[in-house]
DNA sequence: GTCTATATATAGCGTAGCCATATATGGAGG
DNA sequence: CCTCCATATATGGCTACGCTATATATAGAC
């Protein structure tokens, strides 16, 4: 259901973790890349991510740090670390398990 | 992560629909199922599994009666009612549209 | 006689995502 | 000029889901 997905809860963490695996990004950015490229259909509150970046963060699989410019709000930007990398690695090998199963118990039919 | 996915969440519901779409079943038969089916790999405690079936039966989505026989416990078996079985289309829709958001989120490499 | 599988149930806990609200700044439009 | 919107981060309090632990009860195996 779009914005109220109920499978959503579990999958902010690989979400996060797979868009800045190739560069850093912010908060805002996250939020705005996740809506964008799943067309609205994943949007996940940006009450919701702050928190969960600082949780992320706590844990070591993210860093980051504050970069300030000149006529705009400060910004944290987050890189993966080593062990974030790993962690990704983990929850899409979790995922492709998940999605396996979901189909061989509920949905077999058109996998 | 076998028994302990992360992807777990939100998931319960339409594997218990799905379950009992062709004849009702019972909630123990409906927890082993779920096991055997994905090769233990999403195991529903009964402890979840319970509350979770007295959820859904005041939603209206499944209808349970008490079956007893000689020498044997008294079960509850649920029958997906008419109702139910709209939610459970909605819910493959559902599924599908979020494996496919995922995947043009997080998971492009290999979806 | 005890252990395991079957079968259902509740109390209490942790966590993820939600809504509401707060703070702060730049640019657009009336 | 002033308000609105987009940008950008943050917290408090809420609900829902799945967990552990515990309880009850019976049949069959060892």
């Amino acid at each position: 259901m779009t914005a109220h997905n109920e499978f959503k809860k579990g999958s902010a963490e690989i979400l996060i973790l797979a868009l800045i695996e190739d560069r850093p990004r912010h908060g805002y950015e996250i939020a705005k890349l996740i809506e964008q490229r799943s067309h609205g259909e994943l949007e996940f509150h940006v009450a919701s991510l702050y928190p969960m970046l600082h949780r992320i963060e706590r844990r070591r699989w993210i860093e980051g740090r504050w970069i300030e410019k000149a006529g705009q709000r400060r910004r944290r930007y987050y890189r993966l670390t080593a062990v974030g990398r790993k962690v990704l690695a983990a929850q899409r090998r979790n995922w492709r398990e998940f999605i396996r199963a979901m189909e061989r118990v509920a949905l077999v039919e058109h996998a």
